[in-house]
DNA sequence: ATATATATTAATGAATTGTTAAATTTATAG
DNA sequence: CTATAAATTTAACAATTCATTAATATATAT
């Protein structure tokens, strides 16, 4: 789960960093709007958490600014306000943010509201069942149906195959690919390959085409 | 549906009342604690919606009162608390809330979360048996029927696979278990792993698979 | 034909889960 | 209340699966 923290003090940044990692969350920090936007773009984070008061580009400014970016459309935002600014209670909300919570920051607090929120929405989220004449891929049971049977993907192969079924046709590039399916972590050129060809292997088929040059797309 | 709004304010009442009637739930409120216990008697109502600061009688010694009289044992109680009364959110969930909002409330979130907690409650409530083929999980009886013999199950045990057949062939991830069935406890890496086992064993089979990265489902 | 991109294969090491026994906590009977 | 049993959790280690790489082969565009 990715959260991006956005607050102007260093010290702020610090101790929440190491309160979220030590719950095994993937923790991104950006010490003004401007560059939380940027940041928002690259790792698209669930959960960013916005600290009202900030010089220049103020935590609710910032909220309006995200929630315009397809990135963040749904990620939930959650805000960080002084006890006394209650004026930005409403503002937040209407700015599109999730929920509050007031400074002092107590670590089990956030973290429980955190969990809450995540649950929150995570009952919200819509089917996750591709289908596609006899392939139906399925995130919520995590099985790939082809011609009725049932077939195991690793997860690397289930995430790969997921993300070229989300939209049937596109091509997406290696730099497209590695982003989302390997959080852009590095890895070497083959990798990819190796894993597309597992999924071929285990099919018996070839659904997903090799654009040389170009990358890899599903398609009938 | 029957919801009761329980606050000292009548401009809150009447602010709520007119929301929620407006989505077809059949409204009753009361002013302070004690009325609402009178009036939950005779309505049973599905949900209660408590505000936790109010004169003579707050909403966590209300809650607690609910919680003590039959009728209103297994009703929804939902928290309306201050965005400074961080205390109440810990002292609520003790005193058996259900969830909480916070104000100032905004009617559209306010009608999602309790959706949201009806909807949770429906799917737990409507049959306390759960029958897949050859395996029945009764929580009345609290008993596992395995090809017609009687298998004792543990506590935690039991409500694990319980949580699983709930959905079955969904997997859950390891941080749902440990969110549902541990209350969020912090609880060691190897301990779902003990309790799988355990049930395995005695089962003498294996429904319950691993998805290794992601997590366990119940599936024949 | 040649350069470049992709496919294949097998080996390695990392990450996750399984197993067992012992330690600790909780429940129960006397 | 205490002794005993049962349940739960932890810790150590084994087993397994998965992800990645490296080496090499093959395919494709120009």
């Amino acid at each position: 789960m990715k959260i991006l923290i956005v607050d102007d003090e260093k010290d702020i940044l610090e101790f929440l960093s190491y309160n979220l990692e030590k719950e095994g969350y993937q923790v991104s920090t950006a010490l003004n709007g401007m560059l939380a936007l940027d940041i928002a773009k690259k790792i698209k984070p669930d959960l960013i958490i916005l600290d009202v008061m900030m010089p220049e580009m103020d935590g609710i400014s910032t909220c309006s600014e995200l929630r315009k970016i397809p990135e963040t459309q749904n990620s939930l935002i959650l805000f960080l306000t002084a006890r006394s600014e209650e004026y930005s209670e409403l503002a937040g909300f209407n700015a599109g943010a999730d929920d509050y919570v007031t400074k002092p920051i107590k670590p089990k607090l956030l973290i429980s509201r955190i969990k809450a929120l995540l649950k929150r929405n995570k009952n919200n989220e819509s089917s996750s069942s591709i289908k596609i004449e006899d392939i139906e891929i399925d995130k919520e049971r995590h099985v790939l149906m082809y011609r009725g049977e049932e077939i195991h993907l690793a997860r690397k192969e289930f995430n790969l195959l997921y993300y070229l079924m989300s939209i049937p046709g596109k091509v997406f590039t290696r730099e497209e690919i590695i982003s989302e399916v390997w959080n852009d972590a590095y890895v070497g050129d083959r990798t990819i390959d190796v894993h597309v060809r597992k999924i071929r292997e285990k099919t018996g088929s070839n659904y997903i085409k090799t654009i040389k040059g170009v990358g890899y797309k599903f398609d009938i």
